[in-house]
DNA sequence: CACTAGATAGAAAGCGCTTGCTGTCACGCT
DNA sequence: AGCGTGACAGCAAGCGCTTTCTATCTAGTG
């Protein structure tokens, strides 16, 4: 029924060892030789038996790349970039790896069974994006099979996620870029702001939180803590914080939001209770994506170099870019200052 | 070094055979036998070699979502509706299966690319999101994939393409919904419609236009080829097609946008040109994504039921739900109406 | 011209798991 | 008591490929 590796052999008048060596070029075969048993694999319209090879060979051409939420761009963004990297030549001949983005939804089980699940197909590398959930028994546990697969000889590799002793990092300055906004903001005039955080367990919602709160603190701005709600890390949730914020206190003059899908949910709750951006309130997103310029007024936000981490990311997966020193690179945000903030109401 | 069946098999006392009995549940092993083994597993940390799994019984339990572009949320709800539909329980015991999405990023060798590599894993099923590329040559080779997919056994899905005969599809209707959006403006007594399209060879962009056209030609306009341009979907594509359709004719009434992402760009271009919308030129885009409401004013398009195509494509191809009649089911969208598009001008 | 090294090709032993077929018991019938 | 019958468990034969070790042949060398 299928074609096997012992057909084209058969075909091509060689052994099997012979084609499998031409399929792999890791081995000297004469370009006689090699024609022929392309032309055969040609013309049975050969397909290697993946599972078999990778049993052989103990080692699997997959690369998973695990993300929180792949409908947000913020993931999309990345994983493209990784995949980018990975999906090109390089490697076995045959040239291809399949380079896999595993949606966790936020899920600490699932992203526990996506890693399972690629330790099991003896993956290649595995690259993790995204904030870490900080439950100590989960992140143990994330521990424990980074140390596995890592064991097994699978790369790993964390991007846009704290580092860990077990992978190498490509980490984002989440504390710093929150900073730089409620500096922005408070060098505006403002003075009470009002922050919609992301979901209370993330170390991205953390980090960010930590930098708006220094930037506070080395201000003398008073931290009410009513003026802090959590929420998810979508749209509708920035639209119900920015109410509760409102309610708690009808006279903030800036909301930050945990990044710019929260902050766009921020603007419609602020235009739908009258208010004007940035005239009212100001407000400011994260990560800057694409559709953040589209807001009207366009969005001041911190940019992240994404699609930059990304790529480097998944040259370290194939072994194709040292290392950062010490296993760990920070990258910085940017400071986008766009319409959506201004100097406060009363100035 | 790593730990395998046998491993397992002596630490409970039993031969590999029921090992792998207890670990796949098809086969009656007795309750107490079941408890040593598991616990064995578990002692030892074991997890199953993929590999030889899927070659000792010929099947694996990866199943493969190709998409075009997966930063684009169009592609990633789809993606994640599939997924959830599919790396939930229910198949072989230990019961999850690896959910992977693979982007092509539009390129149709990296789609066959992929659909190899698929089928070199001996891929459960596989389900391919969007339009597809009308080149005769790679459809033809995509139609003889997937049919050597489908009699390799992997069950092939498409979501949001146009039908094939090789494959069961859930297909949108792109025209009927392009016809609906422009009846609108033509309703609204708009007579000079602008149209950017998405990259010419595309499926989703010839259907959205032929029902524009539809549109045009039931209400007796005149359709100008010089009012429609070809351009990618995305964003800096819809801002230099709006400029370019305004050099054209400074007198557009209206734009009808590929997508949500286009019609953004075009609002941006529109706005930086001096124009109000829809005061002076009304804006209307498609799909529906999330951020559309949030464009101000709030975009005027198209819904396309994403989430739900999705899942039932998903639920397809896990087995779970039957094939619709003739394997094609074709999803109408629907008119959203929102403040982007008003009477023209001169109304 | 015998001899060795280099270049290729093949034989065969697995890789770790699944599964058809073959036992082995313990029951429950007649 | 004799036996058919389930219910389990184990044997062993692969699944299709990679790779080590060996065999063969050619060509270069002193």
């Amino acid at each position: 029924m299928t074609v096997t590796l012992a057909d084209v052999a058969a075909r091509a008048q060689v052994s099997p060892a012979t084609v499998s060596r031409v399929l792999n070029g890791n081995y000297p075969v004469a370009a006689s030789t090699r024609e022929r048993v392309l032309k055969a694999v040609d013309e049975l319209d050969y397909v290697l038996n993946g599972p078999a090879s990778a049993l052989a060979a103990a080692t699997s051409d997959l690369v998973g790349i695990l993300v929180n939420d792949i409908a947000d761009p913020f993931f999309g963004i990345m994983a493209s970039a990784i995949q980018n990297e990975i999906g090109g030549p390089g490697g076995r001949a045959g040239g291809e790896r399949l380079a896999v983005v595993c949606n966790t939804g936020g899920s600490p089980e699932r992203e526990l069974t996506y890693l399972t699940l690629l330790q099991r197909q003896r993956a290649a590398a595995v690259v993790l994006t995204g904030g870490a959930i900080e439950d100590p028994a989960h992140l143990t546990a994330v521990g424990n099979k980074l140390r596995k697969l890592a064991d097994a000889g699978t790369r790993v590799v964390l991007c846009g996620r704290p580092p860990t002793p077990e992978a190498i990092a490509i980490t984002f300055d989440n504390r710093g870029g929150g900073q730089l906004l409620t500096e922005h903001l408070i060098g505006l005039g403002h003075r009470r702001l009002g922050y919609i955080a992301g979901p209370e367990e993330r170390t991205t919602t953390r980090h960010r939180l930590e930098g708006h709160r220094a930037a506070l603190a080395a201000a003398g701005v008073e931290d009410d803590p009513r003026r802090t709600v959590y929420g998810r890390y979508d749209r509708l949730s920035g639209y119900e914080a920015t109410l509760e914020l409102l309610r708690r206190d009808p006279t903030l003059t800036a909301v930050v939001a945990a990044n710019d899908t929260v902050a766009l949910g921020a603007c419609a709750a602020l235009r739908d209770s009258g208010l004007r951006i940035p005239d009212d309130v100001s407000v400011a997103g994260f990560d800057d994506l694409p559709f953040s310029i589209d807001a009207v007024p366009a969005l001041t936000t911190v940019r992240l170099p994404l699609a930059e981490a990304g790529a480097r990311a998944g040259r370290i997966a194939m072994g194709r870019e040292e290392a950062p020193p010490g296993g760990i690179a920070t990258v910085r945000g940017e400071l986008m200052v766009r319409g959506s903030t201004g100097g406060p109401r009363e100035a």
